[in-house]
DNA sequence: GCCGTTTTCGGCCCGACTGTTTTCAGTCG
């Protein structure tokens, strides 16, 4: 029986939380299976060991009940708690909770009193106009259920980092150059979290007065698509865009720190505050800080967390694991920053499937500030990608060797990004491989293996000397590929023992290794190399992704292997050049 | 079901919006 993954054990738990909700039980109870769920999750370790060592109560939320739920399902590959639960419903009844506006109530009351247990069902229903007759139902909820439904079937419902920013930052834009004036405008939510994919994006209108509120109103309602107003009230507007969810939040300059720390979550982050601050006698919520009835002062975000007693908790960092527990005693990393960065590290030019020439990614990588680049193009097995010859190899060793001379001090650096092939082996021959200075090494094709299979195919390759950098790790592409499963633990621990630097690659669509891992291999004293893997100069700017990702995996300056200067990551590149000659 | 700087029982974050109600339940974040 293969381990299940902790994503797969959350799984269960949450589904647990769904049917026991369902079934009309305790409300805390069905908390309880959330949190542990969650608490699965984001533990960065196999929870299935935990379960092996009888250690599962170690984690928080994780008490005796939900220890043996676990504990059933890693030895079976089921979970009797959640089938019994399950066999009083239809399989398809869970769909129904993926339409917006579907919570278990109203799951229970369609399904016991009209029959109705998937969402095409709950279509029908809706269009042959049986909701309105059900009790807390009416005409309104069946027909916004029914725009509902036609929302989720136009697009999957989640987004790339990437265009939940753009979508943003456009709109932030449209509002600063409206009509309306004295109004600050900020992104919250999981979008300043730094996260990977959304749902929705979280806007806050800071207005000085209340003068401008209608036309204020006005505007934000103009932003929705045809039929896009999802929500319209005094503070919170929310409206769909481009099939994205915006939610607006207006608040007044006075409650801004806390309406930022609010609605910037996560939910799990703000439940452990809220409850600190109750213990302290305090009240927190979107408007301010009250002791009893009076208002306690902050003056900002950083202030607020000053008031709990905290040091103050970057935004990429809280998601309710174990960053206010570690902020309490002052031991919260001081998170690498953008400015940190001195090297681009991977990018393709024009001899493999880039569009630009050796010398127009130099001058452009030095005109955003960087003091080098590190050139790695496609290796010979890469056909599709006009992967180079040895003796392409060479041409490309001469020029980089030109551009350098030309553009000191600037720095290049001549390597490759080769295929991991087959059998773990690299793409060319010691002697070729000798002649750089660094060598990446990645996967692209053959990605049907087993756990198995590719956890030898990577080890193999992180145990050739030669290798500098693991490149995309996983193999996934957002929302469209799951990565390949891999044994996590023993490529740390091989990178860990060969001193090979990890990639994190930021384009949108990888963002891999997805940022726990990053924590886990800044914990084993691995270097973190995050690269955009540029096919032109326009995706030299994908390294924001890379910075916001480094830091949600609570990396520092020191974990970073482009943070080195180019004296540095020279010296780097030599001494493991070094190590494959003794 | 879980948890503990008011602890082994009695709580468990808090508020906006909507729609169906006629004072509030359900959903969402």
């Amino acid at each position: 029986m293969k381990t299940p993954v902790n994503k797969e054990i959350a799984s269960v738990l949450k589904r647990i939380a769904v049917y026991k909700e369902l079934s009309g039980e305790n409300p805390f109870k069905v908390r309880a299976f959330e949190n542990a769920a969650r608490s699965v999750e984001m533990h960065p370790e196999e929870v299935a060991a935990l379960s092996d060592k009888g250690m599962l109560e170690t984690l928080k939320g994780v008490g005796k009940g939900v220890a043996e739920v676990i504990t059933g399902y890693v030895r079976s590959g089921r979970s009797s708690e959640l089938e019994t639960l399950r066999s009083a419903f239809p399989d398809t009844i869970e769909e129904l909770f993926t339409v917006p506006g579907m919570g278990p109530k109203k799951v229970r009351a369609v399904y016991e009193k009209l029959g109705v247990s998937s969402v095409g069902e709950l279509e029908y229903a809706c269009t042959e106009n049986r909701l309105v007759t059900l009790e807390g139902f009416g005409e309104k909820t069946q027909t916004k259920l029914l725009k509902a439904i036609e929302f989720i079937r136009l697009q999957g419902g989640l987004h790339l980092l990437s265009d939940a920013l753009g979508t943003a930052e456009e709109v932030i834009g449209t509002l600063k150059n409206s009509a309306i004036r004295d109004i600050e405008i900020v992104a919250a939510g999981s979008l300043r979290r730094g996260k990977t994919t959304f749902k929705d994006i979280d806007i806050l209108v800071v207005e000085q007065d209340g003068k401008n509120r209608e036309s204020l109103q006005k505007t934000l309602l103009s932003l929705a698509d045809e039929n896009g107003v999802i929500a319209s009230g005094d503070t919170k507007i929310s409206v769909r865009r481009r099939g994205l969810q915006i939610d607006f939040r207006i608040v007044s300059p006075g409650s801004f720190p806390t309406a930022l720390q609010h609605f910037t979550g996560s939910k799990e982050h703000n439940t452990i505050l809220r409850a600190r601050a109750k213990r302290m006698g305090l009240k927190v919520n979107e408007y301010g800080i009250y002791r009893g009835d009076e208002p306690v002062y902050v003056s900002s975000e950083e202030d607020l967390y000053k008031t709990l007693g905290l040091e103050y908790i970057p935004p990429e960092l809280r998601e309710g694991d174990e960053e206010v527990r570690l902020s309490e005693k002052g031991e919260l990393p001081d998170l690498v920053k953008a400015e940190d960065f001195h090297g681009m590290v991977h990018v393709h030019s024009s001899y493999s499937d880039g569009s630009n020439s050796i010398e127009e990614l130099a001058r452009e990588c030095a005109a955003l500030g960087y003091s080098y680049l590190c050139i790695s193009d496609h290796s010979r097995s890469a056909y599709y990608a006009h992967g180079l010859s040895e003796g392409r190899l060479g041409e490309q060793a001469d020029e980089v060797r030109r551009v350098n001379e030309a553009l000191s001090p600037f720095r290049m650096f001549c390597g490759i990004e080769s295929e991991i092939l087959g059998d773990g082996g690299l793409d060319y021959p010691d002697e070729v491989l000798e002649e750089l200075d660094f060598i990446i090494g990645s996967v692209h094709s053959n990605l049907a293996m087993s756990k198995e299979e590719a956890t030898e195919r990577l080890l193999r390759a992180i145990e050739n000397p030669y290798l500098t950098i693991l490149g995309h790790m996983s193999g996934r592409l957002l929302l469209s590929r799951e990565g390949y499963r891999l044994d996590e633990e023993r490529i740390l621990e091989a990178l860990q023992k060969n001193g090979t630097a990890l990639e994190h690659n930021c384009n949108p669509l990888r963002l891999d290794p997805d940022w726990p891992l990053l924590k886990r291999a800044k914990k084993m004293g691995i270097l973190v190399s995050v690269n955009p893997d540029a096919h032109s100069i326009e995706g030299f700017s994908d390294m924001r992704y890379g910075v916001t990702m480094a830091r949600k995996g609570w990396l520092e300056k020191k974990d970073v292997l482009n943070c080195m200067t180019a004296g540095e990551i020279d010296e780097f590149f030599k001494r493991r050049k070094k190590k494959t000659s003794v």
